[in-house]
DNA sequence: ATAAATTTTTAGATTAGTCTAAAATTTATA
DNA sequence: TATAAATTTTAGACTAATCTAAAAATTTAT
């Protein structure tokens, strides 16, 4: 709970814990803006592997420092969100997952929100997104999701998890995988950087346009396609990876 | 600047500063959800009086201590979002009331979306936005305010502030200046706990619905009215006291 | 198998925002 | 106008989340 003003008088900031959210199950615990930050990061980094991950890992993407990480992994585990043993680096236990998923959900129906009805770009809405994946209300959650139509996808092309935390199997491939002379549509992007986005909106790479592989380059695998139909264009290895594709 | 994830790498939280917004003009000073809550509960309390406003009267809003209270001004006041002397009370400076009118702004508009756009009654959107209104990004606020149809009020009938923090006059009165016999429409409530909406919602005071004053009774001032030409009703004077209408 | 390099943790410090209890100031009252 | 009451501030403490520097554990390399 956050702050005050007008009709209900409630604390500023809920002391000790300034800004939170959630109930879990049984033991109505809080968790922070900051905590479901550390989750969602050990989440994206569980999806890579089936290992423990490392402190330095959780630390790189959280652009803290190792020692901030391993007192916070202390704390997550007290909480029964993240099984952690030292110097065995961490993994997510169910309920962190579940918290997890719920930002995730969260961030990615905010995106198809402010691309589909506000008319910002899809390289605009990550940030703000950021920030909004933290409100807390479930009901706000599922009236958005509805008003959205329930989308299965983020504009970048990433599964929704449903209120259940069950992610939509969507099947798409990465361009690279197709074969020469198969056209494919264009459904989003594994990665997600700013200068990337821009790129593909240069080359005119739009979601839902089709693309057909003309040929492949035997050395580099870099690709030859047509895109839309119309214009001819050489992309590298490197990019057709990262983009996802629907066959038919 | 909150956060991380995906695409971009920032700091989980902008150390030392947890959760922050806004570039003042020109210092470029970040300020924290927190001391958004004050500037907005400083602004309320300044409506209300040409006077200082005093360590204890925030105190009582942000439900805080007075000791928290002087603490965080002396904060602001370095910040120049307040001119304060120690036991002489506080006031906003103009760049503080401006902080103060955007905050006001977004959780108005953000009301109008909940209700609007997604269905929630009018009971029910105060806490959402109150999370809402400490999204930062003026684009985002633009834009919402656009999708919107640049409404004048939210749906308690408070005035929305424009993007230069104009409030539009809207003239509402309230039901209890009203005389014998004239036809108003509801327009909205100056006071917004959940009881007194409900109560509303109850006798079928809807925003919008006209309200005719039969009799008003001398000895203490409550009022016979007809709601939407159909059934009467009896209100107190205390009631018709926090009805705004509108008059031909 | 041991030494070196790397990773992780611990120890001690810092900031924002809060608290309580005591001291200082202002306001009200007798 | 002096004193009592109320308000406000100061002093000292606490938590969450971070930091740096040093110590400990693990991994890699010789």
């Amino acid at each position: 709970m956050v702050v005050v003003f007008y009709y209900k008088i409630i604390p500023i900031t809920s002391y000790p814990q300034p800004h939170t959210s959630y109930l879990l199950s049984k033991n109505k615990i809080m968790i922070s803006f900051t905590e479901e930050n550390y989750l969602k990061i050990i989440y994206k980094l569980s999806a890579e592997t089936d290992n423990e991950i490392s402190t330095n890992a959780v630390a790189e993407l959280t652009q803290t420092k190792a020692a901030s990480v391993t007192d916070m992994l202390r704390k997550l585990s007290e909480k029964q969100l993240v099984s952690y043993q030292k110097y065995q680096g961490v993994r997510l236990t169910k309920e962190g997952q579940n918290l997890a998923l719920k930002v995730i959900r969260k961030h990615r129906l905010w995106e198809v929100f402010l691309v589909d009805k506000l008319g910002f770009n899809w390289d605009e809405v990550h940030e703000i997104a950021e920030e909004l994946e933290h409100i807390n209300s479930e009901e706000l959650v599922q009236r958005l999701d509805e008003f959205l139509g329930f989308p299965q996808c983020d504009p970048h092309g990433d599964p929704i998890p449903d209120c259940n935390g069950r992610m939509p199997e969507l099947g798409y491939k990465n361009l690279s995988e197709i074969e020469e002379k198969q056209t494919v549509i264009m459904m989003g992007v594994s990665q997600h950087s700013t200068n990337f986005l821009q790129y593909l909106a240069k080359i005119g790479l739009n979601l839902g346009i089709s693309i057909e592989v003309i040929e492949i380059n035997d050395f580099d695998k870099s690709l030859t396609i047509k895109i839309g139909g119309n214009n001819s264009c050489f992309i590298s290895y490197e990019v057709a990876k990262n983009l996802l594709v629907k066959v038919f």
